[in-house]
DNA sequence: TACAAATGTTAGCCTACTCTAACAAAATAA
DNA sequence: TTATTTTGTTAGAGTAGGCTAACATTTGTA
């Protein structure tokens, strides 16, 4: 069983290498700023951690998970985005408020309410902030994000957040019938004025570049992460 | 900001003595015992809760909650109900499964999760265990326990839980249209075969006194908790 | 290539929470 | 009312996680 702060060591290696870095290994110092720690503190952690053998780390060199460190560093994030998930969709909070309560529900030892959580939210792919969240077996997209702007014409997407909060958008958003893992086509763009149509749910609507543009997207072609990695 | 150890000896001694033991205040050998720790382990927590003025204690003497202690105990025993029902009704956790996993969730700290979930949940009066649910205010109502063979006849109350766990016995309970929080009149009562006759939803059902005697319900005469306390 | 800057490590110390062992006070029973 | 048991306290030590200050190694550049 890991601690609260091994778990967060574990997930800032996940989001400092192969999520966000696209690297392989993250120094010290790196991970200690990712963590507000100083590095001497993030040094004995990468020591004991090496010694658990979550991680790959030699003295002078830098770290990487292992694959056993890397599986519960995506279970943590797994726990992470589901939170983030049922407190936007479920609890009406805001999508710039879900994370830091969800940096404390994602340490509840519970796998039975993992897997509960998520069938209650009914398998979600993508979290409010439009990241994939890993299956239970520990299985992650990596989607190619967008907005609803950049999207090419006549090709579908699933809307997985929005980039901005005030509640005449947030309203707009819902008029047309849009929310977090919704499907829609764009259908055509008016060279004239550069309004959008879509269609959502089978109803067509004509969106401007304003709007289309802090609407999140994504394609459907996208990558299992972990082939990334080959050990 | 309290930590989880702290929120557990408020809590410990919130148990001891007004909620359960209908009394002042608690030795500490009680409280370690309680708490799963040595008597000298719970000293040193006592003396630091008696410095930050959350409880009553002096040298050889019992310790007993103050009023802003007794209010932050409280307010976790809030959010440990709250989410035993969230994990029951909405999870579909057991009544016994719930309690381990609320033990982890009720140390999150956000007041404006715990509204959320309050409302998401529809405000409950009481958890699966038929405990009653502190308000946000930190008004706890002491409910009459008892199960619905117990019921006096014409009288009505509300199913807050039940004693058994077999499936059989509970797709009965469904069957009957009961659940947690529902409203139930005791009709009448058959001097041969002790079938009691109920009333739920407006529908009329008899059941057997092996069914009622698993089935906790509240009477309506119900008393605050704080009334039992002086300062 | 040599040296300065950046990066990483070690040693020693701190706080929170836990323990055991020894001791002190209070409560109870003879 | 004294002796014994129960209850509570203190001292000293350990683990986890954090810090600063000093030192070591690597890296990058003049």
């Amino acid at each position: 069983m890991l601690s609260f702060t091994e778990e967060n060591y574990l997930k800032a290696l996940l989001h400092l290498t192969i999520e966000t870095g696209d690297k392989e290994e993250a120094g010290t110092n790196e991970i200690a700023a990712h963590l507000n720690v100083k590095p001497a503190t993030a040094n004995d952690m990468l020591k004991k951690l090496k010694e658990k053998k979550l991680i790959d780390y030699e003295k002078y060199g830098k770290s990487s998970l292992t694959t056993s460190g890397r599986k519960l560093a995506i279970e943590v994030v797994r726990k992470h985005r589901l939170w983030e998930t049922f407190l936007y969709e479920k609890l009406e909070f805001t999508w710039d408020e879900v994370h830091e309560v969800a940096e404390q529900l994602e340490h509840i030892q519970s796998s039975k309410l993992v897997d509960k959580l998520d069938k209650f939210l009914n398998y979600p792919v993508f979290d409010p902030h439009g990241d994939a969240i890993p299956t239970a077996k520990g299985e992650m997209k990596v989607p190619l994000k967008k907005t609803l702007n950049e999207q090419e014409i006549g090709r579908s997407c699933m809307m997985i957040g929005v980039k901005e909060n005030s509640s005449s958008f947030l309203q707009y958003v819902d008029k047309v019938g849009l929310s977090i893992n919704k499907k829609i086509k764009v259908l055509s763009k008016q060279p004239y004025d550069e309004l959008i149509e879509i269609e959502v749910n089978g109803k067509r609507f004509s969106v401007s570049p304003k709007f289309a543009e802090n609407i999140l997207i994504v394609s459907e072609d996208v990558e299992p992460m972990n082939t990334k990695r080959k050990n």
